[in-house]
DNA sequence: TCTGGGGTCCTAGGACCC
DNA sequence: TCTGGGGTCCTAGGACCC
């Protein structure tokens, strides 16, 4: 199979509808104002030379990239480019698609020259939308996925049980698709630092610090192993959410009801448009930079916007009305459709 | 320097039931 | 006098991904 993933997809955008931007240091965050609190979406190739990354705040980009153009994310072109790539995807001869995100998806084909079948992929993508891509292929998910990051810019690299663990034995634990900051401290704690200690690990010992279900999951990842055929079963959203970080912190329920009320009609609108019912209301709030805190209610199933937006107000009330709040979010939880199938995420669910 | 916004899944512990 | 065992549901929190 293999795993398709555009090169700096957002900033690649932005530059093909400002071409003057060609080259340039480009970063992409928030509403495009580096004074204001928000992150860094992407940045183009020239301005992580500067050390500039994905999440970094933009304060902080500002400082290492003072000459970059800062821009705002603009959600519907970047939903429309992902479309117009996913299609040319869909439309290679004999592949099957699952979608990962707006710049990454699985491809799975039955071919005795995968490297063809990428270039192939990647001048059809260059052609269509005048985006590149990297290729990665690969034996399961994890192997094709994995194998993309060493294909980057532009180009392809296989990874398969051969040579897996010549590649990826002395790397770091950390660089597996799944194992992130947490995860990775934990296992070092046990002296695992590397893929190649993760594969000769203790079982048991997996098990007792991470559970039944993700301690043999860790095992299995230190190995490459992963599904061997490409899910192309349509994605179905489990919920809707929203979220707002305040500029300047906000104190009192008083105020707190009032976004809270905006964030939960904007979230209904996204769950009315699939017509499922809601079964869970969650309100997130942030205190401090680190404090965050979440209350929960499960609901009779409803489509009622007032029952929702009660339950969401309502929960306010758990909330530290002494506190300063910094940021507000409401997530909404459907039921699932009938026939869905139940464990299949666009990161996990291959498993 | 002071951390977006949109997602999904896993785990622990308490409540409750038989 | 001094607490089984198993199961489900719910909540809170943690972790990860793009």
């Amino acid at each position: 199979m293999l795993h398709v993933d555009l090169d700096q997809f957002i900033a690649a955008v932005e530059v093909l509808r400002r071409p003057g931007l060609a080259g340039r240091q480009v970063i992409v965050g928030g509403r495009g104002d580096p004074t204001e609190r928000g992150v860094v979406a992407t940045a183009s190739y020239e301005a992580r030379e500067l050390g500039v990354g994905s999440g970094m705040p933009l304060r902080v980009a500002a400082r290492r990239a003072p000459q970059a153009v800062f821009l705002p994310v603009d959600k519907p072109a970047y939903e429309a480019a992902s479309a117009q790539v996913m299609a040319v995807l869909r439309a290679l001869p004999g592949v099957q698609v699952q979608v990962l995100g707006w710049d990454e998806a699985f491809v799975g084909a039955r071919t005795d020259d995968p490297e063809a079948l990428a270039r192939r992929l990647q001048e059809d993508v260059l052609a269509s939308t005048r985006l590149h891509c990297s290729v990665g292929i690969g034996d399961t998910t994890v192997r094709a996925k994995v194998a993309t990051g060493f294909g980057k810019p532009r180009g392809v690299f296989r990874l398969t049980r051969e040579n897996w663990l010549e590649v990826m034995g002395e790397r770091p634990a950390r660089e597996l698709w799944g194992v992130g900051a947490k995860v990775s401290a934990r296992l070092a704690r046990h002296g695992v630092a590397t893929v190649s200690q993760l594969v000769h690990a203790d079982r048991a010992v997996l098990v007792e610090e991470f559970g039944p279900r993700m301690g043999p999951w860790y095992l299995q990842l230190g190995r490459g192993e992963g599904a061997r055929e490409v899910d192309p079963t349509p994605w179905v959203a489990r919920g809707h959410s929203r979220e707002r970080t305040f500029q300047e912190d906000i104190t009192g329920h008083q105020r707190a009801r009032e976004e809270v009320a905006d964030l939960v009609a904007a979230a209904l609108d996204d769950v009315a448009a699939e017509g499922r019912p809601v079964v869970r209301v969650t309100l997130k709030v942030r205190y401090a930079p680190f404090l965050t805190r979440s209350h929960a209610r499960t609901v009779e199933p409803t489509h009622d916007r007032s029952a929702v937006t009660a339950t969401a107000l309502d929960l306010v009330g758990r909330t530290d009305a002494e506190r300063p709040v910094r940021l507000l979010g409401v997530h909404l939880e459907m039921a699932l459709p009938a026939g869905a199938r139940e464990g299949t995420t666009p990161t996990r669910g291959a498993w």
